[in-house]
DNA sequence: CCTTGAACTTAGCAGTCATACC
DNA sequence: GGTATGACTGCTAAGTTCAAGG
């Protein structure tokens, strides 16, 4: 098992038969509380067969068997169920641990050196077979010394940490002023007025032609040139940490003012006709516009958005409406469906206005000007009340989101460029900061997280970033083989977080796992490569033939299911042993370690490294090497594409990008098969009437028939072709239905590999990326020749 | 050191749009 | 011209990372 430098994972990656078993996790459907309880008690025995592994590496494979039956979504109650219960578990050894760190040092200390005593007691065990007595020697020898060592060198760190830190200047804080007047105020009032003449030349040009003679050329024309003129990245780089000069726009657009039902909508409680409050009414209709949607069937979602509802209530409401069951809202969902039909039937000129409207909101919301460029903004408009939608298990869904009122935004701009409130009203605060890049912010009331209003990905800011980001992945590339090396030896350490750091490290390269961040209770429950739990692993020692098989089978990020079995080098299994020995399904996997600690050793290793930088890599790299293996110069484009889009596939099945089946899928499905079907048929019938044709010819030599003959043999043969491009189709669309491209695309593949290799093999940049895509990766398309290699 | 929070990237979904197809 | 379908876009949730503060 030394194969790791083309990384197990990818064998898979022609992605056309994957090995790797995956499934989507998402339970769309409803679910009876029948199974819920099946799935309960099946938890329950396994809660008690849990420490011996045999029994639940039984469970598992049961469960393996279901997901092959389609039932996915039994099998993620299931999960959850199970979570659920081991929470508590987790609950009680989290709160161990924090009473740990809240203990002193000495205590700390003496506690560690136990633990890792005991640790290393198991040891000998597993390494003896394999390779090193010498390590199983000195570790328990040096194991108290090691806790020591392990701790002395963290605090003097420490120290040094500080000294530098110290030195340093401090980075630059905003200076959060109160808005414009004041000293600066010459300078930017001048740096202003030039901005302001630029803007003002602009759009005036623009607002003239249109009410021209030809409105829509010339509007292409001069959106064409704006777009295309600023080449940021032949420009100098601004200096650290500073992300503009200047930055100048109109603020966000805040959501339409609640619209109160119809008097004939009626909400009704207990039977009876209520007239809510306007605050309850709009809530209410948040509901009611959802009735259809899987979340009302959830008790969370039901919970949290009755709790959260009585607080829109007036007094008297909420001393009538005690039940969520008494409520009928199908009225105010009627209205709303009316609604957008009403929506969908209106006339081409209603549609048109409605555009226009739009675009002329796009026009004086959607830009701003940053460093005396006009750049688009990515998301101008600020989230609309709601009920909160979260994904997976979430605990908080059903919430309410509230409205957010210009006194709750933050607006971040040059000095003296503040743009106004929305009359009467005013802005949380105003201010200047150049370190960050966003335009406006706010607090949501659901997570507590701040909102930002930020620019389009085909701004240089983002731009820039992500041409950063590239070059980082492509500097790993040159040194991955040495942090390879630095890996493997260290599964062999006496540390055990060495170890247990050296293991996830191998997972995160080989599997491109994200980092896995600890997360909140109050939160979905889901994982990645450090936060992994005993329970979402299971080890074989054989399994279909390959040795030494970990399988790994959790919930990631949105909740999406991450289930692979991975043959893995002895010493990784065995390590992998250890690490579960003596723990509850609901522990930690790698316990003595955590992004934190992974991310400084990464950077240690290489300067900008980070976890997510090897899923950058492993995404670029193997798009490049399957663009190099798969592609055939000599075939023709749609040949070509078809090639890519395989090489893209294998990089979704690498980082897990799944996606729900279309819900129209299996009617399409049939709808092809039955064109092929057709097709076949036809084909036959061609093949006989070509036959006919080809007797009567030899037997008349009648020239027309000759010919009639010919003629249908071509025919045949075009039949031919479009029965092998539909059937392509068909396999294509089949092995899609499962997997999202466009995350990899947008996100992980950098654009160069993609550009070079159209430029290469003549291939239009169009075939590949439509025109987001194109404005998003303009540097790459400016930037990369046909030479370029990831 | 550990926790928390800010800032920024990555993610799938749902609605809309464009287009192929009848 | 209408409809079905896939592509695209907007939306916003959910990650990662870094840094500050306790």
């Amino acid at each position: 098992m030394s194969d790791h430098g083309d990384g197990a994972g990818k064998d898979v990656l022609t992605g056309l038969s994957n090995g790797m078993d995956r499934h989507r996790s998402k339970d769309k459907d409803h679910h009876s509380h029948k199974h819920k309880h099946k799935d309960k008690d099946r938890e329950k025995s396994k809660d008690k067969s849990r420490d011996k592994h045999k029994d639940k590496h039984k469970d598992k494979h049961r469960d393996k068997d279901k997901h092959k039956d389609k039932s996915k979504d039994k099998e993620r109650k299931h999960d959850k169920e199970e979570r659920k219960h081991e929470r508590e578990d987790r609950k009680h050894s989290k709160e161990d641990r924090k009473q740990d760190k809240g203990e002193k040092k000495k205590e700390k200390l003496k506690e560690k050196s136990e633990k890792t005593y005991v640790e290393v007691k198991n040891e000998p065990v597993s390494e003896d077979d394999d390779e090193m007595p010498l390590a199983s020697r000195s570790f328990s020898q040096t194991s108290q010394d090691d806790s020591e060592d392990d701790d002395q060198p963290l605090a003097f760190r420490k120290k040094i940490k500080t000294e530098v830190k110290a030195e340093k200047p401090v980075k630059r804080k905003a200076e959060e002023m109160v808005d414009d007047e004041d000293d600066g105020y010459v300078t930017s009032k001048t740096k202003n007025k030039k901005i302001k003449e630029e803007k003002k030349g602009k759009p005036e040009k623009k607002q003239t032609t249109p009410n021209g003679a030809s409105p829509t050329k010339r509007g292409k024309k001069e959106k064409k040139e704006e777009e295309e003129t600023w080449k940021w990245w032949e420009e100098e780089k601004h200096e650290d940490g500073v992300k503009w000069k200047s930055l100048e726009h109109q603020g966000p657009v805040f959501a339409t003012d609640y619209e109160p039902l119809p008097g004939n909508v009626k909400f009704k409680y207990n039977g009876k006709e209520m007239k809510l409050s306007s605050a309850a009414e709009e809530v209410a209709s948040f509901y009611g516009a959802m009735l259809d949607h899987d979340y009302v069937t959830k008790d969370v979602f039901n919970k949290n958005f009755f709790k959260d509802w009585r607080k829109f209530m007036t007094h008297s409401e909420k001393e009538i409406i005690t039940d969520l069951k008494k409520c009928d809202f199908t009225q105010i969902l009627t209205y709303f469906k009316a609604k957008s039909e009403e929506k969908k039937n209106r006339t081409k000129e209603e549609k048109q206005q409605l555009k226009a409207d739009n675009e002329e909101i796009v026009k004086e919301y959607g830009w701003c000007i940053i460093d005396g460029h006009k750049q688009r903004i990515g998301n101008f408009k600020i989230e609309p009340p709601g009920l909160f939608r979260g994904r997976g298990d979430h605990p908080k869904m059903g919430m309410v989101k509230r409205r957010v009122m210009p006194e709750d935004v933050i607006i971040n701009c040059s000095k003296g460029t503040a743009p106004k409130p929305p009359p009467g009203h005013k802005w949380k605060e105003v201010r200047h900061d150049n370190t960050v890049t966003w335009l406006a912010s706010w607090t949501e009331n659901v997570q507590g997280q701040v909102k930002y209003i930020m620019l389009n990905s085909a701004s240089r800011l983002k731009g820039e970033r992500d041409w950063q980001k590239y070059e980082i992945a492509r500097k790993l590339k040159d040194t991955v083989e040495k942090i390879r090396e630095t890996y493997k030896e260290d599964w062999k350490s006496k540390e055990m977080k060495i170890r247990q750091r050296a293991v996830a490290l191998y997972f995160i390269d080989k599997l491109a796992l994200r980092a896995g961040n600890e997360k909140d209770e109050d939160q979905a429950d889901t994982v990645g490569c450090c936060s992994l739990r005993v329970e979402h692993i299971t080890l074989h020692e054989q399994k279909n033939g390959k040795q030494f098989v970990v399988v790994f089978d959790f919930l990631g990020k949105d909740s999406i299911r991450y289930y692979n079995e991975v043959p893995v080098e002895k010493r990784v299994f065995k390590n992998v042993q250890i690490f579960m020995e003596n723990k509850k399904p609901g522990d930690d996997l790698f316990d003595r370690l955590n992004t934190t600690i992974m991310n400084k050793h990464l950077n240690d290793l290489m300067d900008g490294l980070t976890a997510k930088v090897f899923r950058t890599f492993n995404a670029s790299n193997t798009l490049q090497e399957q663009l190099d293996k798969l592609t055939d110069s000599k075939s023709s484009v749609t040949e070509k594409i078809l090639a890519y889009n395989r090489a893209n596939r294998a990089v979704a099945i690498l980082c897990n990008h799944q996606r729900s089946v279309p819900k129209t899928f299996a009617k399409s499905m049939e709808n092809l098969q039955k064109k092929i079907d057709a097709k076949r048929e036809s084909i036959e019938e061609a093949e006989k009437s070509y036959k006919d044709l080809k007797k009567e010819a030899k037997k008349t030599g009648s020239a027309t028939a000759k010919s009639a003959a010919e003629k249908k043999e071509k025919q045949l043969e075009k039949l031919k072709e479009q029965l092998m491009k539909l059937e392509v189709q068909a396999t294509d669309r089949e092995e899609n239905k499962e997997i999202a491209l466009g995350t990899s695309k947008l996100n992980y593949l950098d654009p160069r590999i993609s550009v070079a290799w159209c430029k290469k093999h003549d291939v239009p940049i169009e075939k590949i990326y439509n025109k987001t895509q194109r404005d998003k990766f303009q540097w790459a398309i400016d930037m990369a020749g046909p030479e370029f290699e990831f």
